[in-house]
DNA sequence: GTACTAAGCGGATTTACGTCA
DNA sequence: TTTGACGTAAATCCGCTTAGT
């Protein structure tokens, strides 16, 4: 389906080709083009995700597309899902996850990296203690959904940290807990809730776009109707054939394209597509050429 | 009462590892 | 001894929800 208003400056296309599924088939793009956004805006309308059983994991091939759209080409992400090789911090951590580059480190209980200072697998502690174990029950009981609130300062790395990437590998989390001194179970959660509220964001923004590009179409619908009903008017009035002093056309043509000359004596209405509020229609003359705008009431 | 957000929970997915035929 | 299938554990993610501020 293509729809396109030169003057509106309105362009929807959503075609075969746009409208395209990811590898797991539940996405749907849309590009859509209006004045009043910046450029073109591709996308993804997460209603169409929500139909399908796997909400997420999607590997958005759409690198144009907002942050939370982004995961297919997060530099934390394993080459397999990332969709490309040599992820730095991978070889670093000497690591790779489906989810986050982690979790060689979590398959390869013999490689885990150990507390030195306890003893204790550094995973499991981080594990034990974002689930609160590790705390006493007392300790749980009296703190228990008490609510921190990060400092700003920590906010604000936080928030640097995810600008760079949405996703943190083990190490890179570690190391942002150690130095905001919060558990690295914090930072995780942070992080998740952080990508969450980009999605909610993203979401409602496409909601928006899109719903002002319904009232567009619908707006473009209704006028061209009224033209429609003006047109079937003008050639069923024997005044305007008089007036004008032409013969009457047969029959109403509708040229493909505003730059081609239709049948001669034959009313030559341009495409839709270049139709405006106000056009007026106008004769060919038997050479071909146009002989100028007919008024229209 | 509402908005925001840290945190909990459950399910899905992926990977590594162990076992067995 | 090697190999493939299978089950399990662990880690992370996301979506939804709860609860504190």
């Amino acid at each position: 389906m293509m729809v396109a208003e030169k003057g509106e400056g309105i362009g929807l296309s959503l075609s075969l080709a746009s409208f395209s599924e990811d590898h797991q088939g539940r996405s749907l793009n849309l590009n859509i083009s209006s004045p009043d956004l910046p450029k073109s805006h591709h996308l993804k309308l997460p209603w169409f995700n929500a139909f399908s059983p796997f909400g997420h994991r999607s590997s958005d091939p759409c690198s144009g597309a907002p942050q939370v759209f982004l995961r297919g080409i997060d530099v934390n992400r394993s080459p397999k899902e990332a969709g490309h090789e040599g992820d730095d911090d991978e070889e670093e951590a000497g690591i790779s996850s489906p989810n986050s580059t982690i979790s060689s480190a979590s398959g390869k209980r013999s490689e885990r990296e150990l507390d030195p200072a306890s003893g204790t697998d550094e995973h499991e502690n981080e594990r034990a203690s974002s689930r609160g174990a590790g705390i006493s029950d007392e300790e749980d009981a009296e703190n228990s959904r008490k609510k921190l609130r990060l400092s700003k300062d920590q906010s604000t790395v936080l928030e640097e940290t995810f600008r760079e990437h949405s996703t943190l590998n083990p190490k890179q989390k570690l190391a942002l807990a150690n130095r905001l001194g919060l558990r690295p179970r914090q930072v995780e959660v942070w992080f998740q809730n952080r990508r969450a509220r980009t999605k909610l964001k993203q979401t409602e923004m496409d909601c928006e776009l899109l719903k002002r590009c319904c009232e567009n179409l619908t707006e473009e619908n209704r006028r061209l109707q009224r033209e429609v009903q003006q047109l079937r008017v003008l050639k069923l009035s024997p005044h305007f054939y008089m007036q004008q002093q032409v013969a009457p056309p047969t029959t109403l043509t509708l040229c493909p394209s505003c730059e081609r000359v239709g049948p001669t004596g034959c009313l030559v209405v341009p495409a839709a597509s270049a139709m405006r509020p106000g056009f007026k229609p106008w004769v060919v003359k038997s050479d071909g050429i146009r002989s100028g705008h007919v008024a229209m009431k």
